[in-house]
DNA sequence: GTGGTCTAGACCACG
DNA sequence: GTGGTCTAGACCACG
């Protein structure tokens, strides 16, 4: 479920926070489930917890989980509480490597095609329409 | 032409890098035309040659760039070698944002609709159409 | 009356406290009024009587309520004992607090109309004035 | 300059915060002005630099610090930038705060003159009139 | 020299 | 049992 590699250049914690998004996103964790204790991650994946504890707290902080002391972590409910400073960054990090792609010759098709698919896949958190 | 953000988190290479794609890409910067020298550069910019050299290298490991000894280092011609390794990188790095903006709620047709803008600035480095 | 939220960082034992000083403050609870019972608040939240506990033990040592052995817990009538240790606190408090907010541009007249409004939702505790 | 209680129940990670926010308010640390390094600190105060760091990390993410990897950690200007959420929350906590201070016999008047006292001290970091 | 990552491991607070 | 804080100390990336 987690395959870390831990001779990357992206640190551990980074590649477990894009790991869990992932996961949140495609809804395989879904709202309100508890993600494995610190230790026990820690455990399974022989990595110190306090790595473990640093991804949770970026999640957290990106507000894909939230954590209470004494209880464990937890998947937080899809936001559709627009955090625009969130989504200009992400705009932005979009406009560069789409860029970078279509410079590569990707073409608008394939681009368009892999929105399609994307979407499907995630079940679209806010539709484009109203009538379903 | 270069606007370098002293107070990013951003390392300063990384900077420069991203810049520099960015002038090959839209065609600021045309193929084979010749880069400012390591230390013209590093002068104008009051930045430490080694940065500079850095970021040329790494753009040189990309295809964007090519180095010749005792001459400089030029723009390379575009879709330098259509390499499909690093097209599967960027698609796979696309598939993970495009992901994210859908989750946070960005619409189908806003990614359509900046890709578009996108294709026209650029004016495609390759054409979507099989008869050029 | 009580609604506490199992996702928040604050811990539930605080929450309650902060919720009973506010039912306190704003006199929906009165002096010598009594207190469920540790055991019929615990059921009613379904939390631990800790827990409970804990909160009616902070709130004692803080002078809001008091118990009786064998009875239970009371209201503490309004300033209880004008308590300057306490109030100095408080005043240490709000200074960094009102630094915080005036850096952050809240202006003065905002924070006046806040202060009056506050004033008129409690009716003033203590009179501002010397002839009561 | 930073008095820290190691006994206190406050972690000192937020003490420092807390200390540092005050200083940048206060002005006695001045934009783009560099901090003192996480071990030249960690040395003064005989603490463990990770410590340092977690209060230095917070300060970034609250927009009140900025650290660039091999340089240091400095003052970040003053933010007109209204983060409106950070602004709720602190009026948030305002409101308790001012609540509780009214309760205890905190007259109105005392609150008002706190208010012009700090704003004095601070400088307002923005104005109230258009004409200075 | 600077901040960033990571490990190993102790102890605390909450419930 | 859970997350949170903290120490001691190693090694890396940037410039």
């Amino acid at each position: 479920m987690f395959e870390l590699d831990v001779r990357s250049r992206k640190p551990i914690y980074e590649q477990l926070v894009e790991r869990l998004k992932e996961l949140i996103i495609t809804e395989v964790l879904t709202a309100d489930e508890q993600l494995p204790s610190v230790r026990t991650l820690a455990h399974q994946l022989t990595i110190n917890p306090n790595t473990i504890q640093k991804a949770y707290r970026e999640l957290e902080s990106q507000g894909y989980i939230y954590s209470i002391k004494g209880k464990g972590s937890f998947i937080s409910p899809a936001t559709p509480n627009l955090n625009s400073e969130k989504i200009e960054k992400v705009k932005n990090e979009l406009s560069k490597l789409l860029s970078e792609a279509i410079y590569l010759g990707i073409t608008k098709d394939e681009l368009f095609k892999m929105i399609q698919e994307l979407e499907a896949a995630i079940g679209g958190g806010v539709e484009d329409d109203q009538n379903p």
